[in-house]
DNA sequence: GACAATTAAATGGTGCACGATACAATTCTG
DNA sequence: CAGAATTGTATCGTGCACCATTTAATTGTC
């Protein structure tokens, strides 16, 4: 069974080649970062927090758009290898805030020679590679802003919640 | 703590783009998938098989770029939700074989639609959507070929196995 | 100031991804 | 043609992602 080109192939997907060089970046950090004995969205984590230290559980979930399911356990995780402390915030203790440990500090000096080492692997220039990056940044908000105004048509019929705006017709 | 803008920016980074953009996808085709009863991984797998089936589990892996443990359970749901058969070849008895059933070929129809949906989603013209998708597929490829180099570079220090070809000297 | 809404994390369950390993069928080699 | 190497899947363990639910703390309201 064979079937000709259409808007399915794979090879024409947009979401099949995000995915797949997504995956292939994962893999092709992974032998750097078993170096500083974290995972790829650990690292994640950690420039987070290499950029602002401490950061609750949801303000660094609104940053790397990740739920607490998933940060949690990850954070956990980072606590163990004494990169992280954990601590309920004093002033609310609903919060729980994630800080840098000394040692998680100073792995910053040692992950900093990996942006060079990856934009030798992607083989781009600098400001090719620059392009890209803000022009998946905004792939990203689009999707995440149209995602959302769905849902919320959605909701709004299902529940018959009225509103005042008009809802961006899909 | 606050760090200024670097290197490190969790903005900056291609790595973080490609991953968010890519969970952000996912979560978009999320709802339009749950009509058809499957998961991202699950649709990706099927868009494989609309274009040839029957494929092997290998041959599936390499076009999909995911390996027989990620694989072997995903087409076994697959199975349950009676979408494919998978059968054992019977010129060799390692191949198993992943077929489209009955159901599995009609769901097809129910999936043209997610191309324009998504299409609509990304507020993209197609023009741009397919440049964007040429050129992450341009950059996973270098991804996996400069990853194997250096895995291969490294592998011929440790185990010392001489070879004729110069390694690309990073 | 009790009590209902809201907010913030944590928890439990499912489904990926993937490395390492195991196992069986096939192919290669002497 | 027997044993060794190779190949193709499957299995197991770990770590995400994410949904739904729970629990605890805070805020809003009467």
């Amino acid at each position: 069974m064979y079937a000709p080109t259409s808007l399915l192939n794979l090879d024409r997907q947009l979401c099949f080649a995000l995915y797949s060089s997504s995956l292939a970046m994962t893999k092709a950090y992974k032998p750097l970062l078993a170096e500083l004995g974290i995972t790829y969205p650990q690292y994640l984590v950690m420039l987070a927090l290499w950029q602002q230290s401490p950061l609750g559980v949801g303000e660094l979930g609104s940053r790397l758009n990740l739920d607490s399911g998933t940060l949690t356990p990850l954070a956990k995780r980072l606590q163990v290898l004494g990169l992280v402390n954990r601590d309920r915030s004093e002033r609310d203790e609903r919060n729980v805030e994630i800080s840098l440990t000394a040692a998680g500090t100073r792995l910053r000096a040692r992950a900093e020679a990996l942006p060079l080492c990856i934009l030798r692997l992607t083989g781009f220039q600098l400001p090719h590679l620059e392009s890209l990056t803000s022009e998946l940044k905004a792939l990203r908000e689009q999707l995440v802003a149209n995602s959302q105004a769905s849902v919320k048509a959605a909701t709004r019929v299902t529940a018959s919640i009225p509103t005042a705006e008009h809802t961006p017709g899909n």
